[in-house]
RNA sequence: GGUUUCGUGGCCGAGUGGCUAGGCAGCGGUCUGCAAAACCGUCCACAGCGGUUCGACUCCGCUCGAAACCUCCA
């Protein structure tokens, strides 16, 4: 099978092959979560868009290492005096250490990130642990001459830089208008100019999270640690890296800024951005506060929402629009993703009833209809991770396995068994979606279930329909779904 | 104001210079004791106005509308 890779650099603002600088290596850095809050539904788009990319590298044969940080250190909060900690505020008011609650939220995260079935990336590394290597870093900069201290801070010169490279490339800013626009905030009249940005904050005595540095007590601002990390755990030069769109200005402009003046040359090769998921049109945040956490998706727990939705709906209704769409939120399309996705897990499972166990040893190379499946699946993964083109692909698949159920179509047994690969490989490898009513009771319910459908049909049988549907209202209760058919009943679990 | 985008049928969402996206909902049918499920058929589109073209939803221009970023945000 070839396979090109096509992946939209935000960089170029286009579709550009993807030949990894050392193959079969791929390194891959993704902006991770800043760990003060419960995950919402705007956290899972990135983590499942990069989880994409990260199983399809996979699957294609890389030997990917993806890193996401974990922010918690925290960033200047602009609307407090003295430009505090967020992490260190929250602890105050819980009175909580600030790496308490860092924990807290990390293991929260991993908890959801984990429901949503997204895959551990290789490291994950925390800006705490990693001082050194940012104040290494900015000691290169200043060396560099890329950047100036003023009482115990130092600040990027974004002036001095753009003399010699192109400040504002990947958002396509223009430096004069960033030095007349940016508004002036309290504590920056140490900044020669507006435009300019930290490197290093001193840290004000109330300040709790602090670092010893040869500039006196302080941390790092907050673009030095994607920058730090990404280049101590893939080189000064790799393949991907990937964030939310909001991210592209000031944050990756600057990490791209702090590379290039601590190297010497640029680090990244692609640049992907994932766009916002919105609600009524906006997008969910944290600061307009119109998010819904994992936690009241699952449980159903918000006003906003008329029921439950489970992990898989949610990763599925991400995964039914691009990568690089907004996508909004209502309850209309997220019911639409759950019936979609049951529709096509249904599937999935008549398909395995249909195929005979055991299954024939060879599998003939075919042609066809099931094999120009499987082409579309893979050309749409590789026009830049084309999730809603492989679904459809998928729902073309169903449309087959029930016709042949229905015995209106009929599929050969290796048809059907490059169809289940195809649904192995695309829907549970790659989308990463996992059946979630499985469970290892699964023998048991089913002799049991062979029972009662048997004493059922006696009672049909006697067209007794009053015991029959007596039987069936109560497996419905149980979320037990009876089907009559032709040749007797069948049955599956919600 | 600047930068970057977007505007697709009842809803969510792909895509393309001429060929059905897909899902959900609706309608009609097949099947069924009745259902459910499934299948078949069907309805509903490409913001508006110009331009390029044999032909544009797709390219260009303008108008209107929306969003993200410019301040912590995925």
């Amino acid at each position: 099978m070839e396979n090109q890779l096509f992946i939209h650099n935000t960089l170029t603002r286009r579709k550009e092959l993807f030949e990894p600088i050392n193959p079969p290596f791929a390194g891959m850095y993704v902006c991770g979560p800043t760990v003060y809050g419960d995950p919402h539904l705007g956290h899972a788009r990135p983590a499942i868009s990069f989880d994409l990319v990260f199983r399809y590298l996979l699957h294609l044969g890389y030997k990917v290492r993806y890193v996401r940080n974990i922010t918690d250190v925290g960033h200047l909060v602009a609307d407090l005096d003295e430009g505090e900690d967020k992490i260190a505020v929250k602890a105050r008011v819980e009175q909580l250490e600030p790496m308490e609650i860092a924990q807290y939220y990390a293991d929260r995260y991993f908890i959801y990130m984990n429901a949503l079935n997204v895959k551990r990336p290789s490291i994950e590394p925390r800006a705490s642990g990693h001082m050194i290597e940012q104040i290494l870093m900015v000691q290169k900069i200043l060396d560099a001459g890329y950047a100036y201290e003023v009482n115990g801070s130092v600040y990027f010169d974004v002036e001095k830089y753009s003399k010699s490279h192109e400040y504002g490339k990947l958002s396509g800013r223009i430096l004069e208008d960033l030095i007349s626009n940016t508004r002036s905030l309290e504590a920056q009249d140490e900044k020669r100019n507006n435009a300019d940005f930290a490197l290093w904050k001193k840290a004000q005595p109330e300040h709790i999270m602090r670092w010893p540095s040869t500039w006196g007590d302080g941390f790092p601002g907050w673009h030095l640690e994607c920058s730090a990390m990404s280049t101590k755990y893939l080189g000064d030069y790799f393949d991907i890296h990937g964030g939310g769109m909001d991210l592209l200005f000031p944050h990756h402009e600057s990490e791209i800024a702090q590379c290039e003046a601590a190297i010497g040359h640029e680090s990244v090769k692609y640049w992907m951005h994932n766009n916002m998921v919105t609600i009524n049109g906006q997008k969910m945040g944290k600061s307009l506060g119109n998010f819904i956490t994992l936690d009241e998706f699952f449980t159903g727990t918000h006003a906003s929402l008329q029921q439950a939705y489970s992990p898989m709906t949610i990763r599925f209704f991400i995964l039914q629009a691009h990568y690089r769409s907004t996508l909004d939120f209502s309850n209309e399309a997220l019911q639409a993703a759950e019936k979609g996705l049951k529709k096509l897990l249904a599937g999935y499972e008549t398909l395995v009833k249909l195929i005979p166990t055991p299954p024939p040893l060879s599998l003939p190379e075919g042609e066809g209809r099931i094999h120009d499946l499987q082409r579309s699946c893979y050309a749409s993964m590789n026009d830049d991770f084309n999730s809603p083109m492989v679904i459809a692909s998928l729902f073309e698949g169903v449309r087959l396995i029930n016709s042949a159920a229905d015995q209106k179509e009929s599929l050969s047994i290796p048809e059907m068994v490059l169809l289940k690969n195809i649904f192995d490989t695309f829907l549970f490898d790659i989308l990463g979606i996992r059946d979630e009513k499985s469970n290892d009771q699964g023998e048991l319910l089913d002799g049991l279930m062979q029972l009662v459908l048997a004493i059922r049909q006696k009672s049909r049988e006697t067209k007794d329909w009053g015991t029959s549907d007596q039987i069936r209202d109560a497996l419905q209760k149980l979320q037990i779904t009876v089907k009559d058919g032709k040749d007797g009943s069948s049955w599956g679990k919600e």
